[in-house]
DNA sequence: TCCTGATATTGGTCATACCAAAATCCGAAG
DNA sequence: CTTCGGATTTTGGTATGACCAATATCAGGA
């Protein structure tokens, strides 16, 4: 984030400020870090913005709650590899990916004409077909999914599912990479995109529901489980290395 | 957000600046704005942190290149166009949005804090008062809905609800008017707000659910039963006017 | 003991000033 | 005319001090 806040998130761990707790007064704490109310606060508002801290005019700015881990983690490790995790986005967008895709692929099994349909096979058989690269791999499910998204024949629904694959295009190459290192899981992916393509195809719209939700539960499934992971990996091994701070020029 | 960051992005929207164009100096921007500096630059630092903005000392503020809301922005840039096309296009937001709302009750059930509550009570209030001005009605369900999509606790799905109402806003005003002209409309669309609300504020996630699409299914239902109507009629009478578009600045 | 009102504390906002990095301008050298 | 280099202006970064409003705290009275 910026030095500062990571200096008041380590001053949290420090004093063991559990959520709720309440901090020292902004002009204190900033007395405290030697630097000006102003200089304090825009390090705070980030902070509030980001729900680690709680802010009550006149009473005093707060621990959030169930920020505790966090809170303690990320000051105990200040490199935050957490580029693609920014915000935790990529849950807000699986999200709405399970309902707006399960309804692309209900509508495109109603509408897809001739042309859909071929394309749809097309996106199928690349998809399937299975890349080395994931890159590749990455581009072939997005042309998948968009493919329904065109079927449906609904521009709103085509251009917001366009908009959030456009919103995780820089995770979901990273994502996959991770997701194919979980035994068998490529099969099970390949199984289910061929089950939303034939219920499409078939014109069975309540199966390309269902078949498009159970395969975007999977996937965040697979994902958070995968994070969850990683993030115990990182803990266990959090006090090896001290490596510099990176830093990346315009 | 907070409000002054939703007024800066709403600026930088306003004006198409795109991707990795500068905005105007602080100073410029904070008289405009009608704020100090410092308020400016907290909130500016809110959009620095989370990656919308960067900042380059002395040489100014710039949109950042590929930003997320970004992405989603444009996304919904496209279909302006379509905002003016006769007919169509709104069942096609319709369709979405009784995906989206659906979920975004669903999960405001479930995540809605004492905050959340207060805004929707107050916006079902506002929305239930009723407005003779068809404008301000419009606005007041906007907001309801907003409500809503806030306590979804979803940032992703709060952006593409607000695009979403941002790019029906022509219209909506215009078809809840027509809305109106059928019987018992008002009350019963005040008895299906207070629905949601109520299951919403009582935390039972699926009855939200149900409630919120029950509505947009007969608001589209209503919507599509008027333009029949209205088609009809059209057949009748012919071209007897062109209605100008109205605008509002921002 | 409990309420109540005055007082102190604290976050929210504003105005102003100064510094340093960057951008811009302008004149001299080629 | 172009180009180069330094002076000047612009602009973000930080500091200080002040005031307001919401909150918390505490003393005094019923």
């Amino acid at each position: 984030m910026s030095p500062l806040t990571d200096q008041i998130r380590a001053l949290i761990a420090a004093r063991q400020l559990a959520p709720g707790a309440r901090l020292p007064p902004e002009r204190t704490l900033a007395a405290e870090l030697g630097v000006s109310r102003s200089r304090l606060r825009e390090a705070m508002q980030q902070l509030i913005s980001r729900g680690l801290i709680v802010s009550r005019r006149g009473g005093g700015n707060f621990v959030a709650p169930g920020s505790a881990e966090r809170a303690l983690e990320q000051a105990m490790q200040p490199l935050q590899p957490l580029a693609q995790a920014e915000g935790g986005y990529w849950q807000d967008v699986m999200e709405i990916r399970k309902s707006l895709e399960a309804d692309a692929a209900y509508h495109a099994a109603l509408r897809a004409d001739d042309r859909d349909r071929q394309h749809l096979q097309a996106a199928l058989g690349a998809v399937c077909a299975g890349a080395a690269d994931p890159e590749t791999q990455s581009r072939a499910d997005a042309a998948f999914h968009m493919a329904i998204a065109e079927a449906s024949h609904n521009l709103v629904l085509r251009q917001v599912i366009s908009g959030l694959f456009d919103l995780m295009r820089v995770s979901i190459a990273e994502s996959l990479s991770k997701l194919h290192l979980l035994p068998d899981t490529a099969e099970k992916l390949n199984h289910q995109h061929q089950a939303i393509a034939a219920a499409i195809l078939a014109g069975r719209a309540d199966d390309a529901r269902q078949a498009a939700t159970d395969h975007l539960c999977f996937v965040e499934d697979s994902l958070r489980r995968i994070e969850t992971e990683t993030a115990r990996a990182r803990r266990a091994g959090a006090l090896r290395n001290k490596l510099p701070q990176g830093e990346l020029p315009a």
